[in-house]
DNA sequence: GAAGTGCAGATTGTCGACAATTGACAATCA
DNA sequence: TGATTGTCAATTGTCGACAATCTGCACTTC
């Protein structure tokens, strides 16, 4: 009985630097530092009242991880992504969550896909009032639910980093965008293929989803464009 | 004339962590450490001629890549990957894979096709003289030239990743498996697909590819785990 | 006024030292 | 003899100091 206790002991102990990095990513996600901004190590080791070593390990692993770019003897910056980058990001996105959507069409059992039902009545409801601060929470829930459900754990990461990317982009963007019911019938085939157990069905309806979404940012981009350039004239 | 080449004289210089970095999984990829064994900071310092510095913060970008895992206070362990996780990147890869093909089906113009045309011709030769020294760079090159040419950098990095582990994984693995024959029949069909610029049939084609090699990859591991169990009775 | 040069301060990169933790081995106890 | 405890060496985690690099500003020259 003792050997699982002495486990939980070992997992949390974390070191510093891993403190730290999990802090920083807070603060990046968070918009306290934006794209663009360098993170300066002399006050970070102030803030948290360390030495910089353990800064400089936490920037190195935000760095592989592609929250932040290291230019040598200049410092760290947080990354800025283009809407190129975004797009491109976007499409890898819809091919993983494509697949999530073929995996749990073949191994969700009719209690999970009555959850997911749930979530996709819950959300047409928020959709009719117009209620978009309902409607978000329960889009992120349904789309956690799937790819938690997946069954493939590499699957779930790849994508949680891709969305880690996509905030980099959001917090410049000043346009939501996008219908919530057009959002929420998607969401209905979506479970509806997954209902039926078809994988080909709930991956074209997952893809899609996501692609959508793409290309309904790349519009609003192409929006946004257009105001600023009657705005100058 | 001069900011081209002081850019230049930028991007070469490189802190002797990300030196150590490369370095490092240099010799994890070769098996030089391999999966499984804990990488020694004091060791790797004398080696190099650094300080231990340098060496964990190189070993902090490898942990946050997935190639090393750190557990604190005891040290950095190469990681190691089950048959079920190397399946699931075979999934996710083939998810990937599958939009490499859809990409590049509608991108690549005749003299791209034409390319892989010849690769997929130079592998029959091969197959057909049972030359497995000439197939397997050839049909590296022929993977790397749909994953460049997809257009899309973001899904190019994140299946190099996905290779990469999978070299954790192969390491121990000491039967190749697969018929050379049935592997370029699989080939051609997908540079059929990409040449008629049939998006759905180019991603079929993709990701039924690697799905197969996935169910080779399980195949010969119960293969092997039958000998073994006949071996000990 | 514009361009060039030099310098100082801020910041990053690395080093070596000290503190903390772990695992292996030896000694002790029941 | 097996279980428990103590010790020590190896290793990891962090610190502060020194060296190197970069940027911005002031001064000089044309």
């Amino acid at each position: 009985m003792s050997a699982p206790l002495e486990n939980i002991a070992r997992i949390k102990v974390r070191s510093l630097a891993a403190l730290i990095e999990a802090e920083v990513e807070r603060m990046i996600m968070g918009g306290e530092i934006a794209p663009g901004d360098r993170v300066n190590e002399n006050q970070l080791a102030v803030r948290f009242g360390t030495s910089r070593g353990p800064i400089r390990e936490a920037l190195r692993s935000l760095e592989a991880g592609g929250l932040v770019e290291l230019k040598p003897n200049r410092g760290v910056f947080v990354r800025s992504i283009s809407l190129q980058e975004a797009c491109d990001i976007y499409a890898v996105r819809a091919a993983l969550f494509g697949l999530a959507g073929r995996l749990c069409a073949k191994r969700l059992i009719s209690g999970q896909v009555a959850e997911l039902e749930v979530l996709v009545r819950d959300m047409e409801q928020a959709a009719a009032a117009k209620d978009f601060d309902s409607y978000y929470p329960l889009n992120l829930k349904l789309h956690d639910f799937i790819m938690e459900h997946s069954g493939n754990p590499v699957l779930a990461s790849h994508y949680r980093d891709l969305v880690k990317m996509l905030h980099l982009f959001r917090a410049r963007s000043l346009v939501q965008g996008g219908g919530l019911a057009i959002s929420n019938s998607e969401h209905r085939e979506m479970v509806d293929a997954i209902s039926s157990k078809d994988g080909e069905r709930a991956h074209r309806a997952h893809f899609a989803h996501v692609m959508r979404a793409r290309e309904r940012l790349t519009h609003s981009q192409e929006i946004q464009s257009d105001i600023k350039t009657k705005k100058v004239s």
